[in-house]
This record gives C-alpha cells, structure tokens and sequence, in this order.
DNA sequence: CTTGTGTAGTTGCAATATTAAACCAGATGC
DNA sequence: GCATCTGGTTTAATATTGCAACTACACAAG
C-alpha cells in the first residue's frame, strides 16, 4: 500500500516526477536556485515540518539533485547546493512560472518578474523548436518508438 | 494538520504546484494531451485508485484545466478534456520530459522521444530568450519585484 | 570549563491522504 | 429483460504529513 512508484515507467514525465514530483521538493529546489542553502534557511522560508524538510533533503541528495557541501561561513555546518542536474530543472521551473502568469486567476498576487539580469526586462516565453529552427506548438509534435538499438551490448 | 495548501503564495511556481503539484495530476494532464478522454482509459492507464482517479478529475475540473464533454462516441457518457488553461501545461511536460532524457540515471529504460510531426526529427531543447532576443541561461536572469504587488505572503 | 543559545536534525503521536477492494447505479448490448 | 460495462462512491487498512517535544552537537560568553 504505499505511493506507488514511478521509477520504473518508460515514460519520462513519470521518471522526472518520481524523483521531485511531490509536494515540497520543487519548492525546496526553487529556494536553492535563489541562493538558499542552510537547513533553517529552507525551514523558515517554506514554513515545513523539520522532518519533512529533513527526509526531502535526504532524497534529493540521494537522487543527486543537490550535495552537501561545507558551510560556507567557516562554521562546522553543511550546506546543501545544487548538482548540475539540479540545476538542470531550472527550465522547469520557469515553465511552472510562465503558466501561473498566463493562467491563473488572481495573477496580481504573483509578487516577482522573471527578468533578464542585464537589461531588466522580462523574459519571453519558453519557446520550442524544430531542428531546423521552426517554431513548434502542442499540435506540430508527435512521439515516436526510441529505436532501441543505441548502447553497446554488453560493454565487454 | 491540512497538507499546508500553497494557493495564497506569492510565488507563480508555488501556485502553480497548488494546482497539480500532485502526486498523479501530471500525469492525467499528460495522458489528457495524448488524447485519452474516458474516465477508464485514465485509470487503466495509470493504474491508480478510481477513488483517486476520480478526485483528482474533479479538482482538475475545478481549476479549469479540464472540462467534461458528451461522450465523442455519442453514448451517454462524458468525456475529460483540457482546456486552453490545460493546454497551456504543455510547456512543463516537455520541460520534465528533457530533464529526464538528459539526466536520467537510466535513459535506456525510456521508451519514447519527441519528434516534430513535419520531419520526424527530434526536437530542440526548450530555450529561454531575452526579450531583445539573446540565449538565456540561469545566471543569465534575476527577480524582480512586480511593481504593483499586492498582498500576499512568503517567498519569491 | 561551564553555562546558555542556535542549528540541525530525530522521535512520537494525531490527523490526513492514499490504496485496494467491495459495492452500486445507470447505460449498453444481446 | 438480463447480464455486463462504465463510472463512479464507500469502507477499511496502511502510509504519509504535520506538529511538538526532545536530542546532540556547535558556538559564544563569562
């Protein structure tokens, strides 16, 4: 009876959202890609549960998403920071960002602006493109079989 | 003791993650978008709980991101489909579908990859650009505060 | 070195959510 | 009309979450 898991689909969507797909990790991810790196820093800015708190962590590091690293204040604490493949969900999360500012209802108590740091002004849209260069929507795209050949068999 | 609900954040991810943040919520939205409508292809598909399967649904209705229809077969059942508002989730499930295919541990186990309908080719890597057109990355972009922000509490 | 405070958790318990399975009503098929 | 299919709801067991209390270690002051 427990969370079904999602780690042995084929489909990549269910692969991603079994490692953060619950309900605190992307926001722990958000914070860290802010700069957030203590466990009190993370405690207090999301208002979780410690143990919580304490049990994502444990994952993400498991998962390879963020690393523990020494404070870097000089104390004998840790830190955790963001592994390149944390910060690779970045793009996630200015997806999530773009739909809440197209989409949701009460857009006037989003309080930031996704801005670009050297002139300031707001990012366009995430946009999605054809190899060669044609701009794509939901309706120009389709899935295909992988071909399963690939990967050397057996390395030996 | 409620799971602390996110709706009234600040921040455009949390809100977002408020919708279908959940644990099977993606993963309806993503069947949804390839083309499953009927209330037994989502839960043969997914293989959740039809109790589950069908309270999700209805706060997926709430939110907008679905609506019911009559039955496409002209039987005298509804049917689910996505919104404008749905749709509009497209971008995230290609941003969790790239990340998996680029940092999964196991990309071998993925079954499909996206291709565009005209040539059949795989698709870019979704992009971020600056409004006057130059290739972001993530230190590339930074917050601000929206200008006429109103109340709200929490986080960035 | 001793006391006090802050940080980073763990533990125990109550409340909530998920799951699987049984049940049920209306629609469909024969 | 009767059996079956579809789309759920109900029930009960189990798992997860949230909160509060507790602990262990770090650090700072005296």
């Amino acid at each position: 009876m427990k969370r079904t898991s999602l780690a042995g689909d084929s489909c990549p969507v269910a692969r991603a959202l079994d490692v953060f797909g619950d309900w605190w990790s992307l926001l722990i991810i958000r914070d860290a890609s802010l700069g957030r790196r203590r466990f009190g820093e993370f405690q207090a800015g999301l208002g979780l549960a410690k143990n919580i708190l304490a049990s994502r962590l444990r994952t993400l590091v498991e998962h390879g998403i963020l690393k523990t690293v020494p404070a870097s204040d000089g104390s004998a604490y840790q830190e955790y920071v963001l592994t390149p493949k944390g910060h690779g969900i970045f793009p996630i999360l200015v997806a999530l960002r773009q739909w809440s500012e197209e989409f949701d209802d009460h857009p006037e108590e989003i309080a930031t602006i996704l801005v670009d740091r050297e002139k300031g002004k707001p990012v366009r849209k995430l946009a999605l493109f054809s190899q060669d260069g044609r701009l794509l929507n939901e309706a120009d795209i389709t899935l295909k079989q992988r071909p399963e050949a690939k990967r050397a068999r057996a390395s030996a």
